[in-house]
DNA sequence: GCAAAAGTGTTCCATCTACACCCATGT
DNA sequence: ACATGGGTGTAGATGGAACACTTTTGC
């Protein structure tokens, strides 16, 4: 068997939708190379585990979050991507709901926090590329299921849903048309209950049925935004 | 740092329309493991090589197959998907024209064929998930991008075009409304030669126009087949 | 002349798009 | 009373789905 030296890692995006923007979860890296550098959580699969475990692990012990959805994203194997050996990672792709979490801090990362997409730091080695790769499986999927509800509170205005589609989207999307085409789904409970944000008309708090989603999904029902 | 021993390997599964049928291309295993067994092409990423570079050549060694398109599948990190050590599998997702190759074992291989994805054989290691996946994945994928043209014959007929999509979504296609779809997109051109396949009427050959593609796709212009 | 595959149009229905005004609250 | 965000309907255009007969060849 051909000698081969490399290490496998795991590497994180974690989505999440506060204070009214689309926001990442980044570490802030404690030792060399890019020691104080802003990057995703991951770190070194331990031999036995799988790789699934391995992401949460890290994700637990470095941001102390667990996450509500995950799947494998992409694997970067640029022989050079890490300075110090071959490192190949591959990377996942989660959602969170932030106001579920505390994060915190712990080993190899000095600190923890959310980035509004907008306003990113530079990131350590090839993040960058993970992270747009990310965006763009957000995007796609966005459209075809009904992911948005894993990045919102259990109950939600209609117009965090809204806008969180714009925001991933980028584009603007009419609010009539849109919330015609959502309820058409029937996949929302409308609750009894309203929110006054201090301005402006109270609005409805809606929680999305995910029981009844699954039921259509299995008599065919397709979840499809454009 | 951790003391890890994880091998890395690549493996592709490669599609081809041939025979009017969908095929892909297996390797019979000369090495323990699963020694006499059909497998994917693939095999342990050398020291300095890209995990592409990994394909091509593993394919190249093992089929003398030089792919049309491929893309990255998914990775697989169980622990015991091998019984010998922990090797994690990055895949490939490649696509051919069978015509074009003249396929041949060579190294760790002892024989090489097309198999119609109706009539495959058992499957060494986790094979059969790899190709499953790679089976969504080309149905998705032809929705939304004009890849079957990377599988049938540079000048082909629209009868092979719509048994081609029939396999791979696995349904009927109304003949009339496929041709007027696919057409109305403007990117076929039609050529003056007709092809007798010893009954019925001879068809007209018809040939995808890449340029014309990537023009209109920079234009905006979306290709979806549902 | 018959079997086999190729080629071709129209109608109906569902869905998407564009678009503007009133409502309920806080200050 | 005004500013702010929430909530709602309609008409026209577009695209998808259903559907059957004629044409050209080989045998």
């Amino acid at each position: 068997m051909i000698r081969q030296n490399i290490k496998v890692a795991v590497d994180a995006v974690v989505f999440g939708y506060k204070d009214k923007s689309l926001n990442v979860l980044l570490i802030k890296r404690n030792i060399d190379p890019f020691k104080d550098s802003w990057a995703l959580p991951g770190g070194l699969v331990v031999e036995n585990e799988s790789l699934e475990h391995a992401v949460e692990r890290e994700l637990k012990e470095e941001t102390n979050v667990t996450v509500d959805y995950m799947e494998q994203l992409y694997s970067f194997g640029t022989p050079d991507r890490d300075p110090r050996n071959r490192v190949i990672s591959i990377t996942y792709f989660a959602l969170v709901k932030p106001e579920h979490h505390k994060i915190k801090a712990d080993t190899d990362a000095k600190d923890v926090a959310w980035f509004d997409l907008q306003k990113l730091p530079e990131l350590a080695f090839d993040h960058k590329m993970i992270l747009q790769k990310a965006k763009e499986r957000l995007q796609n999927k966005l459209t075809y299921e009904p992911i948005g509800f894993d990045l919102l509170e259990d109950k939600f205005l209609f117009s965090d849903l809204e806008r969180l589609y714009m925001i991933i989207l980028e584009k603007q999307i009419d609010r009539r048309n849109f919330r015609k085409k959502i309820l058409s789904f029937d996949i929302l409970e409308e609750l009894d209950e309203k929110v006054s944000e201090g301005r402006g008309r109270p609005a409805n708090l809606f929680r999305f049925n995910k029981k009844q989603y699954f039921t259509l999904k299995r008599e065919g029902f397709l979840f499809d935004i454009k």
